[in-house]
DNA sequence: GGATTATGCTACTGTTTCCGAAGCAATCTA
DNA sequence: TAGATTGCTTCGGAAACAGTAGCATAATCC
């Protein structure tokens, strides 16, 4: 029979992979420093998307990761899936997008530092 | 003979894992979306730290991915090693503190909705 | 000088995670 | 009713990661 997959999501107040603290930011590198997961919320961040777009739109990844990062972020209810447009990023979520905007914008930074010194 | 390692640091204007566009941002979500590299940063955030200590930092983990981030983080030109007193933040690195500071403020906020819905 | 300590790694062996393709049951859609 | 779409699941192989051990170098102590 199959195992059931564990499902191991990383919450603050838990003990996560490398620490041990409980500190929610440590629940918070752990959960967004897996496969995908900063991708798929920024991929979210101006609207919902169906499964298999979400799955286009990071590039074609496989559907067995995509589910399995969709039941984590599910879990830390970042994610949720509403019957109609598919999956969304939660109110939650959304206090998170200033931090991904801040990311997009060193990123531009950090490409022309780069570059300058090529 | 050892077979030399890769090192396929995503750097913005390349292809990067899910995206072909070479956006930075899309670069940046890839790097930092390996594991440990977020927490690698935020464990340089106040202060270097040489490679052991940075290592327990991190709460013991294995020294082969350590050193893989580092040497990706370093082709980023995010961290650097300074003979004296070990790993440390570039400037570049520096201004994408602000960044990390949000999400360590939203981490509370998401520690604190869950709570509440416990 | 010799021993001890700390440093930055590298090698090796397993386990876990991820990829990529295929396919399936349950809706919608024409 | 025949597609098309959706959300998944399974499976085998590849890649990444974990964990322990150990090495070479340099500084420190006696």
């Amino acid at each position: 029979m199959p195992r059931p997959r564990p499902l191991r999501a990383p919450l603050p107040g838990r003990r996560v992979r490398g620490s041990s603290s409980g500190r929610p930011i440590m629940a918070a590198l752990d959960l967004l420093g897996r496969r995908w997961a900063l991708r798929v919320l920024w991929e979210l961040r101006e609207r919902a998307l169906t499964f298999r777009a979400l799955q286009a739109a990071c590039g074609g990844l496989s559907p067995s990761v995509l589910q399995q990062r969709l039941a984590e972020l599910g879990a830390a209810k970042l994610v949720a899936h509403d019957g109609a447009s598919g999956y969304a990023l939660t109110p939650l979520a959304g206090r998170l997008l200033p931090a991904l905007s801040a990311l997009d914008g060193w990123a531009g930074e950090w490409a022309a530092s780069l570059t300058r010194a090529r």
